[in-house]
DNA sequence: GCAAGTGGTCTTAACATAAAACTAGATTAA
DNA sequence: TTAATCTAGTTTTATGTTAAGACCACTTGC
């Protein structure tokens, strides 16, 4: 709702939710709250996010049921963003990323970060695609079906090949 | 690089992978490419992108290794774009939003689709945070380690509690 | 009571995006 | 082989978004 465009009636998921968290700043300050950051002025120092920008988006992301408002826990009369139980679903998207970027955005020599178990110290394992079953997938071996309140459900494999159609879900 | 900030810097790989697939458009892009989208005009028709848009997004995402050009598979003279493995390793990503999505932005009754096993047409599982040996792993049970060049490794636990420094990874 | 800190809003200039017009090479149809 | 059309862009222009900083009100600490 930040862009011109909306694809949040394309009836993709993937769309609708960078209609929601599909902007530059929203993420990162999710990513933070995680991190147990959850006042104004502590997302703004370390971001280093204009403030009228922050404040848009902590309004965004409040309204979407991301984030909510908590008052001070020092006791003090301020309030504080904290994550809902919606937001924390977000979780795994962030482990995605991470580990993607992980992965393929650094130099092998260059010092980086990574997500612990806090338990053992040893990193958390990468996420992996399964079936029901627990059977890993491949991204080959899926696809997108697609439900439509009318009409027959249309499938579309993934993996090239002869495309009959083109929008998906 | 699309936007004016960047945090390529900030030494987190979550704010890497921002400054390459942060924008609105780069991930559905690549969502269509795991359909199968090659072409510069099936993107642009499927997405309703600005052709401006297209060609610029397209660039990026070959320059920085996500996509490349090939020839066409059908013969002609023409080009098309696709998924290099540095690329199809982001279709964790691609699943993860698409996972959030489902479960938290539809209503009830609200047609959607979702992500099959080819095989038995059944939803596939939800991905899980697991420790390396495969224990399952709560967000509170993680942890940021930060490897920097030189002096101590600094360490930061989810789950807020006592803040003492503010950066993470 | 006063200075500093917190959590914003408002303004402005710089920049990104959307939409459409324009271009050039490839393909197809006559 | 020539013309019409398709493909894959580039350029232009109007408009929307972002970044940065000034400004303001309320809270807290001294």
């Amino acid at each position: 709702m930040v862009k011109r465009v909306s694809l949040w009636d394309a009836g993709c998921p993937v769309a609708r939710v960078l209609d929601v968290i599909g902007d530059w700043w929203s993420l990162l300050i999710i990513r933070d709250a995680f991190d147990g950051v959850r006042r104004f002025s502590e997302f703004q120092a370390g971001l280093g996010i204009a403030k009228g920008m922050l404040a848009a988006r902590l309004r965004d992301l409040t309204e979407r049921g991301i984030l909510e408002m908590a008052p001070a826990s020092d006791g003090s009369a301020y309030r504080e963003y904290v994550l809902t139980e919606k937001g924390r679903g977000l979780f795994l998207v962030i482990v995605a990323l991470r580990q993607w970027g992980e992965d393929h955005l650094y130099r092998p020599d260059e010092p980086k970060s990574s997500l612990v178990d806090t338990e053992t110290g040893i990193p958390v394992a990468h996420l992996e695609l399964r079936a029901q079953d627990g059977r890993p997938l491949d991204w080959t071996e899926t696809q997108v079906k697609k439900t439509t309140d009318q009409g027959p459900t249309r499938q579309r494999k993934h993996a090239a090949g002869t495309r009959t159609d083109r929008r998906r879900g």
